[in-house]
DNA sequence: CATGGGATTGACT
DNA sequence: GTCAATCCCATGC
């Protein structure tokens, strides 16, 4: 059984701005309704919400039914179904495996394209995020009872940086796995909101982990940001 | 129905 | 630098 007794319900997500009425507004299923190239550059620097747990995006990569990198080239299947869907919408699979990543499907229905996002600059929930990340994967033992200490089997401490600093381990951090396949960005249960600030230096470079279409610039980063992942792109653009 | 290949990560040489 | 882990699903017999 997977009685589950919510976590800590201290508020760790960034404080709503007082005044308005509305606090933690999404970005509108609008936003998502563009060129996906767009949407991955004007995503660098909004902040993703699950539960408690939230960071900044820090680094994307487009993909499209275009170009033979995407998913989404082979056409509609059960796969792909999602990324053929509305906009605004969280296309979360299984890679390698192993590791959940997360994608914002973008253009309009109809259209195979997603933003995958690669990285956060974590904000909320950092002690949540070190404890789903430190977990030992379920191969070693089922589960110890100790608590007393933390990763007393030679797990060193984890460096903020590296919470989310890659497509897996972000995923993992806020707990986002295939179930969240297929359901809103805008409603939830993982939401993408806006940024506050002004448009941030962006670097653009080519994707990481792939084989076709290697050359395209479609690699979003944040100047800079430690949070990026390797390999660190060089500065062009 | 069997097989092969990943939009990755962490551990190890 | 190399390499295994491990699940979904597209493809081929």
């Amino acid at each position: 059984m997977k009685t589950r007794p919510a976590e800590s319900p201290s508020s760790a997500v960034p404080a709503p701005r007082t005044g308005a009425g509305t606090a933690l507004d999404a970005l509108p299923g609008s936003f998502y309704k563009r060129p996906v190239l767009e949407v991955a550059r004007d995503l660098i620097g909004c902040t993703v919400v699950h539960g408690e747990t939230a960071g900044a995006i820090v680094e994307t990569e487009a993909y499209h039914q275009q170009e033979p990198a995407s998913h989404a080239y082979i056409g509609l299947t059960p796969r792909t179904s999602t990324l053929f869907g509305p906009p605004g919408v969280a296309y979360v699979y299984r890679s390698y495996g192993i590791h959940a990543l997360f994608n914002a499907v973008c253009e309009p229905e109809g259209v195979g394209a997603a933003v995958l996002i690669r990285a956060l600059r974590p904000v909320a929930g950092l002690e949540l995020m070190r404890r789903r990340r430190s977990r030992r994967p379920p191969a070693d033992e089922a589960e110890a009872g100790s608590v007393g200490s933390e990763g007393g089997s030679g797990a060193r401490a984890m460096a903020d940086r590296e919470l989310c600093s890659g497509p897996g381990r972000l995923a993992q951090a806020l707990g986002i796995e295939l179930g969240e396949n297929g359901t809103s960005l805008v409603r939830g249960p993982v939401r993408v909101l806006p940024r506050e600030r002004r448009a941030p230096e962006i670097v653009a470079s080519t994707r990481i982990g792939i084989t076709k279409a290697a050359a395209l610039p479609w690699r979003f980063s944040l100047a800079g940001d430690e949070n990026v992942s390797r390999p660190w792109p060089s500065r062009s653009r």
